[in-house]
RNA sequence: GGGCCCGUGGGGUAGCUUGGCAUCCUUGUGGCUUUGGGAGCCAUUGACUCUGGUUCAAAUCCAGGCGGGCCCA
């Protein structure tokens, strides 16, 4: 059988991602662009609706693990930025003293996010007598709170999250979901009686991300940051990026482990069994409307995006082929049909809008709806549907037993994306080729790396020695592998025996 | 941070060099007709990114702003 013609729509090839990209987010209708402020979209409701079925999948993991939701005021006061750059200058000298100078990289730059905060310094004609900034993150605006809220160990762990907008004031290329300004932001903030229950709380981020990546088919790699990219304030932070079908890399959650750092500088602390305060130590743990930019990245194809089931907002969308006769008793046959599949809890679109079939399978591949039902009057006369997953191939299927065969194929169509994914995957990681020390001492690559690749590596350097790395490769370091390497092996620097397995990548 | 490119109906464009009625396709709307991968016919709505400047006259020339896209660090 032959594919079907391409959409007529000028859709770029995905090959070119870049004109790919900000091409099928507005096509498929996911955002409007044309609001004229710079990194922020309009989400339309298709893409909308998308990006809440992924933050209920979010809001089901908070539910299942015990976490309650808040909601904090979007306005914090110019002295809690303050307090928080104290700490991270603190934090940063207390480093820089701790470690030889010549182990340092010069490229540091641990402002936080003073450069980036919108600010709302007027009210009215008025001018503030204390400016607020808009939150690019909740730490302050929550620190301040839980002391409030925490007096003892039976307090403990308080498990909290929130999905609020966020500002940040990028200076960077804007890209929909990708880089904005205004960020549809979930975070969620925990306080525990100690650093060992803290870190039990960052496996159970991390747990709970990979069953969201599953749901998503994402091809992701999770790393514990390089200290030079760890978030400010951290003691360390755990990122996890996707892999994008140029070989970039794109950051879509990470989980920080604060220690008592954040506790000592916003005074959280709780009263233990023996009457004494201790600090609580904190993690963090943050994601944003990146998900859905990975998802339309990564399973998208020359004909348009392809939703994982999961998140799809039709699951199913039946098209019904109209002739003049019996157009009566096939839309009653679609009717019934749409019922049938709602009624085994499918998400499902009745698409009887008065247009030829042939343009309604161009709309919904393009939205990526992951399965299609046809049905007209030959499929009447046989008692049948026509079933086409978006990931190819058409088959027929009896009418009766449908939801059941349809939750099937979404099934597939889901395993088929990871199968995919993994395959992406797969061809982008690469070991490093080696290293040599030239005779002047420094370091040249054997072979030059080649775009889209993200390279593995075992390294036991300083921070010096991997900005030499970063440099002779253009590539960012995306940090340690969670599972070190089984066997030691010589580090691509030092030489030195190591387990360590890091990662770098062209991030975006 | 540096560089390059771009802004004309909802979308895509012609016109800009050489200033003078804004082109075509698509979409939308109403109707007829048709329906198994973008049918056809008729009617019809709809645009020069903004602010200055030059000029008798600016989509067109100049300056700046706003917005968009890509590349490099």
């Amino acid at each position: 059988m032959a594919e079907p013609a391409a959409a007529k729509r000028g859709i770029p090839p995905k090959d070119d991602f870049n004109a790919w990209y900000p091409f099928m987010v507005e096509a498929a209708e996911l955002v409007d662009k044309r609001y004229p402020v710079k990194g922020m979209d309009v989400w339309r409701p298709y893409g909308w609706k998308a990006m809440r079925l992924i933050d209920g999948l979010t809001h089901a993991e908070m539910e299942r693990t015990g976490h309650q939701e808040v909601n904090f005021p979007l306005l914090v006061p110019e002295q809690l930025l303050e307090k928080e750059n104290r700490l991270v200058s603190r934090l940063q000298r207390a480093r820089e003293e701790g470690v030889d100078p010549s182990e340092l990289r010069m490229d540091e730059d641990a402002t936080g996010f003073a450069k980036e905060v919108y600010w709302v310094k007027h009210a009215g004609e008025t001018e503030l007598d204390v400016p607020m900034f808009l939150r690019p993150t909740s730490e302050t605006a929550m620190y301040t709170m839980f002391p409030l809220w925490i007096r003892s160990h039976a307090d403990l762990p308080l498990k909290t999250y929130q999905m609020v907008n966020t500002f940040r004031y990028e200076t960077k290329q804007t890209r929909s979901f990708i880089r904005v300004r205004e960020i549809h932001f979930f975070e969620a903030h925990t306080c525990h009686i100690d650093e060992d229950d803290a870190t039990r709380q960052i496996e159970e981020d991390l747990e709970i991300a990979a069953r969201l990546m599953h749901d998503l088919c994402l091809p992701v790699l999770v790393a514990q940051r390089p200290l030079w990219d760890t978030f400010p304030g951290a003691h360390y932070t755990v990122g996890i990026d996707v892999v994008m079908p140029d070989g970039r890399t794109l950051q879509v959650a990470s989980v920080h482990h604060y220690r008592d750092q954040w506790a000592r500088a916003f005074d959280v602390r709780y009263e233990d069994a023996k009457g004494e305060h201790q600090y609580c130590h904190q993690t963090t743990y943050g994601m944003s409307e990146r998900l859905l930019g990975a998802v339309v990245g990564v399973h998208g194809d020359d004909r348009g995006l392809i939703l994982p089931p999961a998140i799809a907002p039709h699951q199913v969308v039946i098209v019904p082929v109209l002739a003049k006769k019996g157009a009566n008793e096939v839309l009653a046959a679609c009717n019934k049909l749409q019922a049938q599949l709602r009624d085994a809890g499918l998400r499902t679109h009745l698409d009887d809008r008065d247009l030829r079939p042939g343009q309604k399978y161009y709309d919904w591949e393009i939205r990526g709806v992951p399965l299609r039902l046809e049905l007209g009057p030959r499929d009447l006369a046989s008692g049948e549907c026509v079933l086409v997953p978006r990931t190819g191939g058409k088959s027929n299927a009896p009418l009766a037993g449908a939801a059941e065969i349809a939750c099937k194929a979404l099934d597939a169509v889901a395993d088929e994306l990871r199968k995919r994914a993994s395959k992406l995957k797969d061809t982008c990681m690469h070991a490093l080729p080696a290293l040599e020390h030239s005779g002047t001492g420094q370091l040249t690559l054997t072979e030059s790396v080649a775009p889209g690749r993200i390279y593995e590596l075992p390294f036991d350097g300083s921070d010096a020695d991997a900005g030499m790395v970063e440099e002779l490769t253009g590539l960012s370091f995306l940090g340690d592998a969670r599972e070190p390497f089984t066997k030691a092996r010589k580090c691509a620097v030092t030489g030195e025996s190591t387990k360590r397995c890091v990662w770098l990548a062209r991030t975006y």
